[in-house]
DNA sequence: TACGGGAATATTTTT
DNA sequence: TATTCCCGTA
């Protein structure tokens, strides 16, 4: 016991022993930037067990699995014994485990379908196109609709009460909004399905009308931690005190300064009132930092200390001074692209491997240019965040054929998979899904297939197949054997690019072959981002967006596009509070290097549609002092001026400022020819690499060379 | 009724 | 840049 109290004492400093050991009951710990969080996650559940605790007994919640996951094996390596019975993932997740076996108590029987954020999309389209649409150019399309309703969900506010506080635009439109949000109601419970947040939602009604299901559970779960818990929602802090009600043995840990997911609903206040909520809460702050240099530190306590609101803590690095972060300023998005290539070749000379290098971004799209250049010059990469794989069209296409099985009751899984066949619109789609969901058993909807007229031998094929779905239940690889044989052949017709999307299905047949669980596979492909587990050892460059960056860190980091408009975000324009949840964005952004950081901007960007526009540097790093940031401009003799995006526009003639065959220069582009003269103001011309391309000339003003 | 092609248009962040 | 929508044709 002494030598292994030893162990503790020589890797972990007094605050993280201390929060390591806390006694029971319920406990905070405020973990910096890195600062040791996940060690002393690790060593808290390897104190834990040690104790005595069955490891089946503590509850992990975290941000993704693969979090859990690491922590447990760090855990298994430390002691020498499986931990395999934790439970780990996320609230959706557990949500989803504890509805599949209990939720037939609130009415939720059979196997409810997880519907993910485009599915809601789509059957919301549906839903306003079936009640009319008069063409209100005001009213909500139905992305925002959905996104609007989740946002009131997540607060468990009021629904006119929400439309109020988050769409004060639409207030007018209350009774035919909330009919809309009715109707898809009654859709999900007709289909069996749950969206992202049903799975919170029906959880919590199931802890309230049966009282002991949470006791339980409760009981069950000694011990209860949440990581990130600065990123939780009021759903989810209910969650928490219904599972700990009978022990009160809780731990979360957090940092305000890192909250990043306020547009979901994540209450800083959670956090910064959890003294308020457990006063007997024993707080722990760890601030000593062992991932960044001096320098780098200087830079993110800097960038946080202007946030509007005073942070709980102030992180101290514990390494050398090291570099300074420097900015860069580019002339254009081409040029920001070709620096970041040329600096990662320059890092990769001096030893540093890919993998130790990350770019990171506001938004998914930020990075498609760049991209471009990566692949041309033949460096590695993998890109987190933005869309994700599970949302490829070739992916849900296989996944509607298991749903379909798993849930009969799927209406959309089955017009995607009759869409599939040739001869088949959506109008005798409808009229055959609708017919499906009329009968009551698989074999009775196999023969309707089989007997239905019109494209025949197709209908019959598809028949014979989900017939071997049908029977027993299967493994999910042994399922997706049977369905990617039949709609391998499908591949070619449906897309333009077969071969591409038939190395994305044998990645998911390999990450299937873990599950013996039909249900659980679809769950956990849903609710947690497998991200391309298969060569994660490889040396590759990382793209992310800064909110999947978070809880991870690289020797040299590059952040791009730090302009007004894109970080912070021009969405963020409305309230204080968005603009410093960005500049939040922006500190765990630069926290998560550790030796070398290099921010950088383009002085031009195009916007949609081929328009110029000229962007100022991020207010966040423009006033920063030379001694925390170093600025420099090696392209600054290259800028060319062009053009201007705000009135005055220029209109060029059409009698020839521009004849056919006429060599003209593009700042991103590079030289072209002239295809087509100008017509209604606007120009094609045929640029070497990027070939034909139609330029707005009201925006963009080429010169000629 | 199905389907292809062309044009218009929208682009935060995630479970 | 990719998706969606709309229209003309088979």
């Amino acid at each position: 016991m002494t030598e292994k109290t030893n162990i503790y004492r020589k890797n972990l400093n007094a605050a993280q022993l201390e929060a390591v050991q806390a006694p029971d009951g319920p406990s905070l710990i405020i973990a910096g930037a890195g600062s040791g969080k996940t060690r002393t996650l690790v060593y808290r559940v390897a104190w834990l067990v040690e104790q005595g605790i069955d490891p089946g007994r503590i509850l992990l919640l975290t941000f993704t699995r693969k979090a859990a996951q690491e922590m447990l094996n760090r855990v298994e390596t430390m002691l020498g014994i499986s931990c395999r019975e934790i439970s780990g993932g996320t609230f959706h997740s557990l949500g989803y485990r504890i509805l599949r076996r209990q939720g037939g108590l609130i009415g939720l029987s059979g196997h409810p379908t997880v519907m993910d954020r485009p599915d809601a999309v789509e059957v919301m389209g549906r839903l306003i196109k079936a009640q009319g649409q008069d063409r209100h150019s005001e009213a909500p399309g139905r992305k925002d609709l959905v996104e609007l309703i989740s946002r009131i969900n997540n607060r468990d506010l009021d629904f006119e009460q929400g439309v109020r506080v988050f769409a004060p635009q639409w207030e007018n439109l209350i009774p035919r909004l909330n009919s809309l949000r009715q109707a898809f109601e009654d859709y999900k419970r007709q289909h069996f399905l749950l969206d992202y947040d049903d799975l919170l939602l029906y959880t919590l009604k199931l802890f309230a009308d049966h009282p002991e299901v949470a006791r339980t559970l409760s009981a069950h779960y000694q011990y209860v931690m949440v990581d990130e818990y600065q990123d939780t929602n009021l759903l989810q802090a209910q969650m928490v005190r219904a599972l700990i009600q009978t022990h009160g043995n809780l731990m979360v840990v957090g940092d305000d300064s890192q909250s990043i997911y306020g547009f979901r609903g994540a209450r800083v206040k959670n956090i910064l009132e959890f003294p308020k909520s457990f006063p007997q809460a024993r707080i722990v702050t760890l601030e000593e930092n062992y991932r960044s240099s001096q320098a780098i530190l200087t830079l993110a306590n800097t960038v946080i200390s202007f946030a509007a609101q005073r942070h709980s803590k102030c992180l101290r690095a514990h390494n050398p001074a090291g570099e300074l972060p420097r900015c860069i300023e580019l002339p254009h998005e081409e040029g920001q692209s070709q620096f970041i290539v040329s600096q990662l070749k320059a890092l990769q000379k001096q030893g540093l491997p890919w993998s130790e290098t990350a770019v990171l971004f506001r938004a998914g799209y930020h990075s498609f240019n760049l991209e471009i250049h990566l692949q041309k010059s033949g460096i590695p990469f993998v890109k987190y965040g933005g869309r994700k794989l599970t949302e490829g069209a070739h992916i849900k296409d296989l996944l509607a054929y298991l749903k379909v099985a798993q849930n009969p009751q799927e209406a959309l899984s089955w017009e995607r998979i009759l869409r599939h066949l040739e001869g088949l619109g959506p109008k005798r789609a409808g009229q055959i899904v609708s017919g499906l969901l009329e009968l009551p058993e698989w074999d009775s909807r196999i023969r309707f297939l089989q007997e239905y007229p019109r494209p025949q031998p197709q209908l019959g094929r598809l028949g014979e197949m989900l017939n071997l779905l049908g029977g027993e239940p299967l493994s999910p690889s042994a399922a997706l054997e049977i369905i990617w044989e039949y709609y391998q052949p499908l591949l070619p017709r449906l897309f333009e690019d077969p071969e591409y999307r038939k190395k994305d299905i044998e990645e998911l047949l390999r990450v299937s072959n873990v599950y013996t669980d039909v249900d659980e596979f679809l769950g956990d492909l849903l609710l947690e981002t497998p991200d391309g587990d298969a060569d994660s050892g490889q040396e590759r460059l990382v793209l992310s967006t800064v909110h999947s960056a978070k809880g991870l860190e690289w020797r040299a980091v590059f952040v791009i596009w730090l302009t007004e408009g894109r970080f912070p975000s021009t969405h963020a324009r409305e309230s204080q509070e968005e603009l410093e949840e960005e500049r939040r964005l922006l500190y765990v952004a630069v926290t998560r290097a550790k030796e070398k950081l290099f921010l950088t901007y383009p002085l031009q960007g195009s916007e949609r549609g081929g328009g110029w526009q000229h962007n100022e540097a991020s207010r966040f790093i423009a006033l920063l002092p030379e001694e925390i940031l170093r600025r420099q401009t090696p392209m600054r003799e290259n800028v060319p001026r062009v053009f201007q995006a705000e009135p005055p526009r220029r209109v060029v003639r059409e009698d020839g400022g521009y004849p056919v065959g006429l060599k003209v220069y593009h700042p991103l582009f590079g030289s072209g020819i002239v295809e087509e003269p100008p017509q209604d103001r606007k120009i094609r011309v045929k640029f070497r690499s990027y070939g034909s391309k139609v330029l707005h000339l009201d925006f963009a003003r080429l010169e000629k060379a």
